[in-house]
DNA sequence: AACTATTTATAAGA
DNA sequence: TTCTTATAAATAGTT
C-alpha cells in the first residue's frame, strides 16, 4: 500500500527504516487490536524498534498472562510452528515462482527444473549461513573454554582481550555464587519463619495482596533504586519487587485494556503522556479499567510524546503500547535460539543450559543440542535516563510456574484466563 | 477493508468470528514478518485464537524459547516430527512438481523431480541439524562472554563447571599470551638487526606480520570499534561488534530461518555484510552491558536514532511487564497472586544507555530478586546423527568463513537473515 | 507531520 | 476452508 510496491527487504537507509518502522509498527499494532477486539483473543505483541526499543501490545492484560498461558502450552503446540515455517518455505518458493511465470515467463519444462533449482538454491544458501554461524559460534565457544584454538590466535590484543573478559566473567560466576548461596539460606530461612507464622510458603505466597492492592511498602522507584530497600534480603527485596509491580506497573495491567472513547480524550502529542508514562505508577491510574467489557466502543488516540505516533486509530483505538518499563528501564525481550526456551533481555546477559555444565561437556558437545534443550532467561537490566529515573525495574519473583525436570509445571496458577487449547480445533 | 466497514467490537457470531481470526490473524502475521523483514527488527507474536489455539510468529525463529525454560520434547517426538515434517516437503513438492506438469508442461523428467525431492529432503535435514548445532555453539559462547548471564543461573554446580572452564581458558589465554610474547620479542630482536643491517623502519614495517590480521573477523569492525571506542576492544568487540557507515548498528537476526528465493541474496566477497551478518547475531541478543565493552562505541552506534517513542497510546498502557526471571535453566514463573501469572522481565533496554550505567552493574545486580529454585530442567540429549546427511558439498561449509591463525573472518556472507514469516494456518 | 496515489487487507458472498 | 470482488485501510514517497 503505497506509491510503490515495497519489496521486503531489509530497507537500507536507517533514517527510511525508521520511518517504516514508526508507520507499520503503528499499523500492525492497531491491527493485533482489532484483531484482539473482535475475536476476543488473547495476543501479545513485542517488538523492538531498529534502535532496540520495546514496543509492546496485549490485549486484556498484561503481556505477562500472555506469555504464561503461552508457557503453559502444551511443548508440541508451541514447537509446532518450527515445521509450518518449513511448510512456508515451500509455498514460498511456490509464490514465487508462479509470479515468476506470471511475468511473462513462458513455463517451459525449463521453469519447472528452475523451480526446483531455486528450492535448492535457497535451502543451500540458507544451510551455508547456518553452517558460517554455527561455525562462528562455536570458535567462538571454544576459543572461551580454552581449547587449543588459542594457541592459533596470533594478536595479543584479541588475547588480552579475551583475557580480560574471561576474567570478568570469572568475576561475575564467584560473585552469583557467592549471591546464589546467599540467597538460598535467606530463602531458607524467610521460609522457616513463613512457616512458622502463617503456615506454607505458598500460602504465603498467595495471600500477598494483589496488585492495585493495598501495599505500600515503596515505589518501584525507589525500591529499584534502594538496593536494601528497607528489607535488606533478597527474599524481601522480591517481596518489595512484586510490590512494586503494584504499584507501578500493576496498576497498569487493566488499564492496558480497551478504554472506551467516552474514557478518551483526543490529546495532542504532549508531555503529559509521556510523564505520565515515566511515572509509571500515576500513569496507571490515570488509565480507566477495561476489561472485556468495552466492546463497540472505540478507543481514541491522543497523540503520543515523542515518536511518531499518531492518531492512527481511525476509530478504534488500542491500548496498546509502547511499553517503557517504569524504574527507567525498558526491558527486551529478545529470543534466543535454541530450542529450548529462552528470554532475554537485551542488554544483558545470556544464559546456561541446565546440565550442560553438569561435567558431561565434552560428550554434551558431541551431542550438541544438548543445550538447545533447555530454555534461557536472559536478563538485562539497564537504567534510563532520560526521565530522570535511574533505578530500574525489579522484577518480581514468579511463582506458580516452574520449570523443572519434567517440563513445566504450575502451583498457584490462576487459570482464570487460561483458557483450554483445542488441539484439533482452530 | 472489506465490503463494509467493520465495526470494532466483538464479533458474535462463533463461525463469522473464526473466519474473520483466520483471516486476520494470516494478515497479521504477514504484517509483522514484513516489518521484521524491513526493519530488521526483533519481533515476537503470541495469539491465541477464539478457540484457544495457538499461533507464534518469532522473527528469529526462537519465540518458542522466548518465554520460559521448557522441557524438552522427548526424543522420538521430535524425531517422529521431524519425520512427519519431511514427508510433508515432499509430499508437497511433488504436488508442485505435478501440478506444473498439469499445466500443460511436460516434466523435464521424472527423475529430476524425484532427485530434488530427496535433495531437498537432505537439506532440510541439514539445515534442521546444523540450526541446532549453531544455537548450541551460540548459547555457550553466550554464557562465556555474557555478563550478565551468570546471574540467570540458579545451579551452583553449573556455577561451579563454568567457573572451572573459564579458569582452565584463563590459564590457556595466558599461556598463549606469553609464548606468544615471547616470540614477539625474539622477533622484534631480530627485526631490530635486521633494521640496523638492511633497510629503513618503514621497509620493516611493511614486513611486519599483520597484527590483528586483514583477514580477521576483527578487522572491519575493529576498525570501526577503534575509531569510536578507543584502545583496548574487547573479545566481543572485535567479535560482535560492527558498525556501518551510517554508524547505526546493524541489527541482524541471528537465526536462520527459511529464505524465500527473492529475499535472498547471495553477496559476493562482501565483507561488510558478512560483518554485519555476524555482528546482528550476536549483538542483538547480547550487548554489552556498561563496563564491560567499548561502551564509546556502543553509545555512538546506538544513539543513532531519536527514536523517543513512548507510549503513544494514551489510553493504552501498557505493561507491565514481563518480568524475568533469571534462573538458568531454572525459571520460574510465579503468578501474583489472584491474578494469573506473570512474567516480569527486569532489566531494560540497552538502547544508547549502556555506556552511561556501566557501573551500575554491581548494583543492579545485588537488585536482583532472589530467586532459588530447586527444580531444574532436566538436560536432555537429542544426538544429531549427521549419517546420512549429505546434501551439500564440503566447500559449501567453509565457504564465507575462514578461521585462521588469526582468527574468523568472513567472506562472501549474506547478511540477509530473515525467518520465513508463517502465513500458515495454526 | 501531512498528503495522496497505490498497494493491501478483507468483509461478504459463493 | 478457499476464492472472488468490492471496498476500506495501510502506507511509500513526497512535501
Amino acid at each position: 500500500m503505497g506509491r510503490v510496491k515495497l519489496e521486503i527487504k531489509k530497507i537500507e537507509n536507517p533514517t527510511n527504516r525508521q520511518v517504516t518502522y514508526s508507520k507499520r509498527r503503528n499499523g500492525l499494532i492497531k491491527k493485533a487490536y482489532e484483531l484482539s477486539v473482535l475475536c476476543d483473543i488473547d495476543i501479545a505483541v513485542i517488538m523492538f524498534s531498529p534502535s532496540g526499543k520495546l514496543t509492546q501490545f496485549c490485549k486484556n492484560d498484561r503481556i505477562e498472562d500472555v506469555i504464561t498461558r503461552f508457557a503453559n502450552t502444551p511443548l508440541h503446540e508451541r514447537t509446532k510452528r518450527k515445521f509450518e515455517n518449513l511448510e512456508y518455505l515451500n509455498k514460498a518458493i511456490r509464490k514465487l515462482n508462479s509470479e515468476r511465470e506470471m511475468e511473462g515467463q513462458q513455463p517451459r519444462g525449463m521453469g519447472y527444473g528452475e523451480h526446483n533449482s531455486l528450492e535448492v538454491e535457497e535451502l543451500q544458501a540458507t544451510l551455508k549461513k547456518v553452517l558460517m554461524e554455527k561455525q562462528f559460534f562455536e570458535q567462538k565457544a571454544r576459543l572461551f573454554q580454552g581449547e587449543e584454538s588459542i594457541n592459533s590466535l596470533t594478536s595479543m590484543n584479541q588475547l588480552v582481550a579475551i583475557e580480560r573478559e574471561l576474567e570478568q566473567a570469572l568475576v561475575k560466576v564467584r560473585e552469583r555464587k557467592g549471591q546464589l548461596g546467599q540467597e538460598e539460606s535467606q530463602l531458607a530461612l524467610m521460609r522457616q519463619q513463613n512457616l512458622l507464622q502463617h503456615g506454607t510458603f505458598v500460602q504465603q505466597m498467595m495471600e500477598m495482596p494483589a496488585r492495585g492492592g493495598t501495599s505500600n511498602l515503596s515505589d518501584g522507584q525507589s525500591t529499584a533504586t534502594n538496593i536494601g530497600g528497607g528489607q535488606g534480603s533478597q527474599f524481601h527485596s522480591w517481596m518489595d519487587h512484586r510490590v512494586n509491580q503494584d504499584g507501578y506497573m500493576d496498576s497498569a495491567p487493566t488499564s492496558m485494556s480497551m478504554m472506551s472513547a467516552s474514557q478518551m480524550r483526543e490529546t495532542g502529542g504532549n508531555s503529559e503522556s509521556t510523564a505520565s508514562f515515566y511515572q509509571g505508577a500515576s500513569q496507571a491510574q490515570q488509565m480507566p479499567l477495561g476489561g472485556h467489557g468495552n466492546h463497540g466502543n472505540q478507543l481514541e488516540l491522543r497523540g503520543g510524546d515523542g515518536e511518531s505516533n499518531t492518531n492512527f486509530f481511525h476509530g478504534a483505538k488500542t491500548e496498546a503500547g509502547v511499553q517503557f518499563f517504569p524504574g527507567g528501564s525498558q526491558a527486551q525481550l529478545v529470543p534466543l535460539s535454541g530450542h529450548g526456551s529462552q528470554l532475554e533481555l537485551r542488554g544483558g546477559d545470556s544464559e546456561a543450559n541446565s546440565g550442560f555444565y553438569g561435567g558431561l561437556q565434552q560428550q554434551q558437545q558431541q551431542q550438541l543440542p544438548a543445550v538447545s534443550h533447555s530454555s534461557q532467561v536472559e536478563l538485562r537490566q539497564q537504567p534510563i535516563t532520560s526521565s530522570g529515573i535511574t533505578g530500574f525495574r525489579p522484577s518480581m519473583m514468579n511463582q506458580g510456574l516452574r520449570v523443572g525436570p519434567q517440563g513445566l509445571s504450575l502451583e498457584n496458577f490462576d487459570d482464570q484466563n487460561y483458557e483450554a487449547p483445542n488441539y484439533y480445533n482452530p
